[in-house]
DNA sequence: ATGAAAGCGCTAACAT
DNA sequence: ATGTTAGCGCTTTCAT
């Protein structure tokens, strides 16, 4: 055991390791790192030294030189939702196994936050920032990344010019909403996004585009605005059953929801009401949070590979890291998938 | 605008900026920070020049000097575990309001890689560690680190001899069996959390303790250990009706999960059995996760305050580091509350 | 194979 | 009030 605590405030440096081996910084340096010509003998005492001191290798100092960091940056909108949890988990598996460190930024939607926390990252060098989540407001501040050599990746934000992976969030609506068709619904509402966030606006595309393409209904009182939370979801289906069936619009037989959270939340709702779901309203979601499993009824949704979009675009930002900048960067769409559950199942057509 | 992309590689410095304000590095540097004699004509021009140039200080080269960060490292078992979704917002929070990078590691309940962590968080030469959920091995690592004069906080580690921000998990599981008992259980299966955590480890003595303080009967058959997880909780309402009421055991009528994660798998296997909740057997859980508020019937729980444990344990961890290492570090029982559901609620007693 | 020297971008004495 | 100097811990030519 080394003794510890006596002058608490510095640590080993490469120049403790070099005196103890008996030979000099550069040799240290160039032992520690493998990097360079060294006799076996003294690359061996060297790392001998280094592990009796419990030589940490100072990464500033490193970084100062070496004008590179091994830190990137992930930016997302609300680490609180779980569409976050597994994108999280899928960068920080490849980031820490390539022993890059992962700064988080959490900009609660706010378009402040977000710009401060890029400014954060900057003034850290981190190698690259990926952008996860689009912030409501401007995209200037990701396109001023690109002046200072600063790797991006972007996740659902496939727009703005940046690399991304992304999935087809018209197509993920038109999956449910041709499921909801299959299974019996003719008058499917749609629960909304947040106004500005693209992969809102997207689904809801393309849940009219289905509509139209299977020659269903459409009704303007159908489609009701929320925030993507629960309690949005939960609101929705207040407004939504309060207003249909009065004027031009007859109530729904199907919900979707442009995302689960959402669906959750309109779920909860429904059954407060007394309605049967799937049997007089079926409701389905998009994203495949692992809640959905456990509601009642279960939910029926079209899962998103959010692991494996975490794990992309990290995989994608590190290869424009280390590959430089003439590294190719191929965008990537990865795929959807229908996950049927009861919450559209049984009891129905 | 300013030119943009020339020189990619090299950021501007603040060599620069003294060179267009017309100022030695030195000066610009007083000027920037502010922190130091400048005469108001200069310090506008530095200031000015910055802007023009956006210069973006070098936060890198700073902490070389200062030997100093502004970077604080979180350590959590799993970023997908609703436990820490709340504590890590509270974390973010506070240290993003504070000018501080947030470096997240998620170890996946590997003692391993919360070694490896921690060496790279030492190589980052973080001003501070928040250790967030006891690995489940060793605590040597987290102790190696008092060494080096970083600052650490755990969160629900109140062992290991760090300052801590914790709940009273006795107490906690306590309170849910009064409750339960209240409403009129009398035989309380519990399904414990995994093996050598100390947060299921306490609410499993709680639970004993709180039984034997209302004199109510025990059973080793009735504990069933799960994971934290609801699949965990599903397994083990399986094993649980499986085994009981065969031997000496009757079936419960209460079952109490150590989280929330295995109440709502607990809640699912009861409701494929067709077992009315709470009617035949009431359920609750500790936690207080979101998800909770949206199964059926929603959960009652045990709520923990963790938005307040990471914004506490964030700022314990800033006053230490700011304080310097004189300052006083007082560690905090935070308090938990009972959140009355439908699980445990009408239809009982 | 090894060492001396320079310098990354910044701050902090110390002079002026 | 401003500039000069030194140096944080490391890597990297360049000599030897």
């Amino acid at each position: 055991m080394e003794r510890r605590g006596e002058q608490r405030t510095t640590m080993t440096t490469i120049k403790d390791v070099a005196k103890r081996a008996g030979v000099s910084v550069s040799t240290a340096s160039v032992a520690l790192s493998g990097r360079g010509p060294v006799s076996e003998a003294t690359r061996r005492r060297v790392l001998e030294a280094a592990k009796a001191l419990d030589y940490r290798p100072n990464a500033i100092a490193r970084s100062l030189v070496t004008r590179r960091t091994q830190t990137v940056g992930l930016v997302l909108s609300d680490i609180t939702d779980p569409y976050f949890h597994e994108i999280t988990k899928g960068v920080e598996h490849v980031l820490s196994a390539a022993g890059y460190a992962l700064i988080l930024a959490d900009t609660d939607r706010s378009a402040a936050k977000e710009r401060r926390s890029l400014e954060i990252f900057e003034g850290q060098r981190v190698a690259g920032i990926i952008l996860a989540g689009s912030g409501t407001e401007d995209e200037a501040a990701p396109l001023d990344l690109k002046g200072d050599g600063i790797a991006v990746v972007t996740i659902g934000r496939h727009h703005a010019g940046l690399p991304f992976v992304a999935v087809d969030n018209v197509k993920a609506a038109g999956q449910a909403v041709a499921h909801l068709a299959e299974t019996g619904a003719r008058r499917i509402a749609f629960v909304a996004g947040p106004e500005g966030l693209l992969a809102a606006e997207e689904r809801r595309e393309g849940y009219l585009a289905a509509l139209k393409e299977r020659g269903l209904p459409s009704c303007p009182e159908w489609i009701v605005r929320g925030d993507f939370t629960p309690q949005g979801g939960h609101r929705a289906v207040a407004e939504l059953l309060e207003r249909c069936g009065r004027g031009a619009c007859p109530e729904p037989d199907a919900i979707l929801a442009a995302n689960d959270q959402m669906a959750i939340g309109v779920l909860k709702g429904l059954k407060e009401r007394g309605i049967p779901v799937p049997e007089e309203i079926a409701v389905a979601g998009i994203g495949g949070i692992p809640t959905g499993e456990f509601v009642d009824p279960p939910l029926t949704t079209v899962a998103l590979p959010m692991k494996a979009m975490g794990e992309a675009a990290a995989g994608m930002l590190l290869e424009m890291i280390e590959g430089g900048r003439r590294k190719a960067r191929p965008s990537v769409w990865l795929e959807t998938h229908l996950l049927v559950r009861a919450s559209t199942g049984a009891g129905r057509a």
